[in-house]
DNA sequence: CGACTTTTTGAGTCTAGTCAAAACATGTGG
DNA sequence: CCACATGTTTTGACTAGACTCAAAAAGTCG
């Protein structure tokens, strides 16, 4: 059977991106910023610097001295926590406009994870100290990152619960479901998750291995649910993954 | 052999911890009140209501609507998700001076995980709408609450880490740990662990069962690493329970 | 067209889960 | 204070899902 080429259509970071609209236009959607007018956002703005990085590349490692906040400008970002053994776990993928890295309000931090860029991005980022001005500044912005970071406390949770009842295939499937959800673009019949992302990261998201992670894919294609190449998976029958995230077995 | 009867020994809810002054005491020590003045926390304290649960009581369930922050006074609280099977995921345990609930600021939102009374409890809580007055009126309490939520983002992800990576053995190693990091009492040569828990807790804290839990945890009691009964746990072997959570098997 | 990476497949092993039953601890009421 | 009822923990035998190691097959890129 011929398969499909990768389907995959990155975009590429074009010196452009980072123009001063381009960099309004993201901070201005942030959920932390997006109530602001306009010029707020622009004496915001004047604060955070921008950087491009390419594909695996690393912007700060886990246990380094966090001294600034990040944004993805352009590109998805994973972060990874790093186990002894040289098993990888993927915590999250990030996309354009999504923030990262710790927020260090007062006093000095550390990472707790790896950022890694997935794709070419790039980068805004602002200093912790011109982070807690802003803070002050604009005291709504605190409650709304205080949401922000509730939020993903509340979806990490749900990753727990996962990780400690389902089985491999159900995490999977919602593991597929997830990035659909977040990185899915309509593709003919299905929905094509805009990533490159290979078997490895998807064992890492799921606590699996590799092998694991193709025989279980192989599965789904063959019953219809996911068609997938190297480093792309498009999913053809979203209700019957869900059901089979859920529930267990497909009946 | 004898074993040692049940060592723990229970704060016993009396009347009088509720007391104006013991709520006082607790509030103005939560990490995001504790730098207000004594007025303040008294004005604050206006603000919440008490109330007693016996153990095993559930304070709100998984899907209610969150209307208030909780505090516990006195007493252990632990929070389980339910899985769609009858197997429930212990988040985390709770003792005195610490919060719970989700944290509403602006509009509202839904409870994602059950609280339950793990000992006979007292528990002040707060609406969410006299919680947000609080953060308006106390601008610094907001970015305290961030960094609170923020520690429990950590560490909720290092337990996704720990799901994903590690052994049974070592996840109860490290569960143990983590319990008697915060929970723990010296007790003779040992660290007892003050909070009345089965072996169904701890399989419910590391993705097991309580039949793997009691086979690890008898391996552990042979190697003199902890002493264990009827929902009692005291660990013996600090140094050699760490190395075992980190590097795997014990040489 | 190669060289390289990623994915797939296969065989063998082992960790941890399931089911079932016995042993033990705890609190109660006689 | 003992015997019983109840819930908890332990043990045993069996099973299965997922991991490991190894090698072949298929994509991708220069």
């Amino acid at each position: 059977m011929v398969r499909p080429k990768s389907p995959l259509r990155l975009d590429w970071v074009d010196p452009t991106v980072c123009s001063l609209d381009y960099r309004l236009k993201i901070i201005g959607r942030l959920p932390f910023f997006k109530h602001l007018p306009a010029d707020a956002i622009s004496k915001i703005n004047d604060r955070f610097h921008d950087h491009e990085v390419s594909t695996d590349e690393r912007i700060y490692f886990e246990g380094d001295e966090a001294e600034y906040l990040y944004l993805v400008a352009m590109g998805k970002v994973k972060l990874v926590r790093n186990t002894d053994s040289r098993r990888e776990v993927l915590l999250d993928i990030l996309r354009g406009g999504e923030y990262f890295g710790t927020l260090t309000v007062f006093g000095r931090s550390i990472h707790t994870e790896t950022a890694i860029a997935q794709t070419d991005c790039c980068i805004l980022q602002i200093s912790s100290e011109s982070f807690e001005t802003v803070l002050t500044e604009y005291p709504d912005v605190t409650r709304k990152v205080l949401e922000a970071v509730s939020q993903r406390l509340t979806e990490s949770q749900e990753i727990v619960k996962q990780l400690s009842a389902y089985t491999v295939e159900q995490r999977i499937a919602s593991a597929l479901l997830r990035l659909a959800g977040k990185l899915g673009e309509a593709r003919g019949q299905g929905v094509l998750i805009q990533l490159p992302f290979s078997r490895q990261d998807l064992a890492a998201m799921t606590g699996s291995t590799t092998e694991t992670v193709s025989r279980v894919m192989s599965r789904f294609g063959e019953a219809g649910m996911v068609k997938s190449g190297r480093k792309w998976v498009t999913i053809m029958d979203m209700p019957r993954l869900e059901k089979l995230a859920e529930k267990g077995a497909v009946n």
